[in-house]
DNA sequence: CTGTTAGCGCTTTCAG
DNA sequence: CTGAAAGCGCTAACAG
């Protein structure tokens, strides 16, 4: 059979890797069936496949990613971005795009593709994709979360995996999503807040709007935190994203709470809140912790107008979220349909210039990798 | 020449990518001399080298780290520890040990020694690794950081690449340090005391010993930031990790100044400072920030004696530090001898899960990594 | 459904 | 000092 192996004769390399030959020896078949069943591929006998798993499983198999990616065809996928980028999505955008320059080595390519903001469009985008054999996606879509979760479940695209980014979609339509962990981050807008304006004090929410998922438990934690620490919640004001709201918002919730101490900015984009709210004068009155770091919150932490903001690191989002669905196409790692949740950080004027260097593309490679 | 060289011709394998071959053909020699040129060897002439290099600039290429690594000789590296590992050298290990394992695949191997504590047997060790063919070494010395620089720089370990986590060394005598950025941690530490006591509060600064070249930037960092903050400082305390020398310094921190709003606890090991404040009923009447997360730290602040803690990420320094070595050795990436300053985090009640969870074997995977 | 074989791109003997 | 050739471990045609 694979005779022409002769093991433990060349090169200095060390001889103990366990190699798919190993375990074609042991069940006295081919490499090539091996690799097959251990890839999943279609034609191998279930009686067959099952052994070699098994096998492979006993005997602590592990597939060398070097020697697959050599010689493998390369693995395709696309990320849909919706029209509208903004700051954050930038930054998801370019942890992608670090990443994938990574995983080139790899056999990597991806395409980049922005779809108009509507379900019904991102679905039937999926859906070619999948018929151009793109073997994977991942989807940032702005709305209709629950609709476009609708419409993949109905279309079953055939073997594409997608992975979803901040918004999510139903767990089983897609294989794993990425997103910060807004419940401590809203808890910990909570405790910075109380500790600003004192115990008892008098404290708002503003959002983009609760429907979507992310923002619903970032408010949850917030209100928990806030309850715990006896703040008192003057109330929950949603701007919907839009500037025009934001703007009104702001007059909204000083006319209605005169003496409001606090207010946590749970969204990246309340910039027009915190311009409007020093506009009307309120810059030092009212103590502020918002969300992100992106160049207009970086002047407000730096003047004082907010004083600490919680970073959401969509950068390493995007980046750990390709990572994923790379290890999930090719290694066919699991994610069980979970939410990966990455930790927020505080940051206040004293650590600002870390993440300020962050959204430069010096980057100074730290971490994580 | 090279004529078994077939392009496009098999495989689903995009063919696009830039080869030894290609830089072989285009000047005219095999391919084993360009992979020999490319990887430093000696067997070269320097005109062929020059020719070869050049090229390869010119032409972009990129060597793939897959094929190279399936067929190159292991590379090793030894890790060397002081005696005295406490929880956060224990963390750093944790950090390289799971690295390593990733590693692997790319054919690394890794011994971990455990040196007494002595400068000299530290070199000498050093030199003999360096004799037994080692490639690099990761350098954990707790002590006598100057003195083992004017020793290694004495033996020039012959081809041995060296790099320190946390304590550093020369830099003409390793490749790189990883470290946390201590400056912005003694800033953040700064604020947050600040901000808990109030401006104009009496506070001090109490650490191990400002010989050490990490702790000094974080207590300048400190104590710059208390100026800014107009916080008076009442002193500066070392307790040179001994147990002893902190329980004897509560003490005298209270006794010389019983007015005393704060402290900042730069250095990990400042239990019995802790308790001992506690044991003389100094529990809530003086603001805390202490730094790095380990078991009892976190009941510090769950109880609320300490309000926050400066995590330092010892895990991601080990991680890091194996990681780039391994760069540094395999594909001769260069570091210029510089510090890579990882971004220390603030750690409150509501964030504390994030970091007690990475404490245990959980690691949840994410980030980066 | 299974085996044979030709590489992926690179490094390392082994001969000159 | 340089070249030829044999693999590293795996996948993808291509035959059966």
């Amino acid at each position: 059979m694979n005779e022409k192996r002769n093991r433990s004769k060349v090169s200095g390399t060390k001889n103990d890797r366990l190699t798919i030959y190993d375990i074609a020896q042991e069940l006295h078949i081919s490499i090539a069936t091996v690799s097959r069943a251990l890839n999943g591929k279609e034609d191998v006998s279930d009686e067959t496949r099952k052994r070699i798993m098994e096998a492979a499983r006993e005997m602590g198999y592990k597939a060398s990613r070097s020697a697959s990616s050599l010689s493998r065809k390369e693995k395709r996928f696309a990320v849909l971005f919706p029209e509208l980028i903004h700051d954050y999505n930038n930054e998801i955008r370019r942890g992608i795009e670090k990443e994938v320059e990574e995983l080139r080595e790899y056999h990597l390519s991806v395409d980049m593709l922005t779809i108009q903001g509507d379900p019904e469009i991102f679905a039937s985008k999926l859906r070619e994709l999948s018929a151009d054999g793109y073997d994977g996606a991942i989807v940032l879509s702005s709305v209709g979360e629950a609709r476009l979760s609708e419409l993949l479940r109905e279309m079953k695209l055939s073997r594409m995996a997608v992975a979803t980014v901040t918004t999510d979609l139903d767990r089983d339509v897609r294989v794993f999503n990425v997103q910060s962990n807004g419940g401590v981050a809203g808890r910990m807008a909570g405790e910075l807040l109380s500790l600003l304006t004192g115990p008892g004090a008098k404290a708002a929410l503003v959002t983009g709007q609760l429907t979507s998922q992310v923002h619903k438990s970032t408010a949850e934690g917030f209100l928990e935190e806030a309850r715990r620490q006896g703040l008192e919640i003057a109330g929950i004001y949603e701007h919907y994203d839009q500037p025009a709201k934001a703007y009104e918002c702001a007059e909204t919730v000083i006319r209605e709470h005169p003496d409001l101490s606090g207010i946590y900015l749970a969204t990246a984009n309340s910039v027009t809140f915190c311009s409007r709210l020093a506009e009307l004068g309120y810059a030092g009155k009212i103590k502020l912790v918002a969300s992100d770091v992106f160049p207009k919150m970086i002047e407000f932490i730096r003047s004082g107008l907010v004083y600490a903001t919680i970073f959401q690191n969509p950068f390493d989002q995007g980046r750990l979220a390709t990572r994923y669905l790379f290890e999930h196409l090719v290694e066919g790692r699991e994610f069980g349909g979970n939410r990966i949740l990455l930790d927020p950080q505080i940051v206040i004027r004293s650590n600002l210039e870390l993440y300020e260097k962050k959204l430069l593309d010096v980057m100074s490679e730290d971490v994580l990798f």
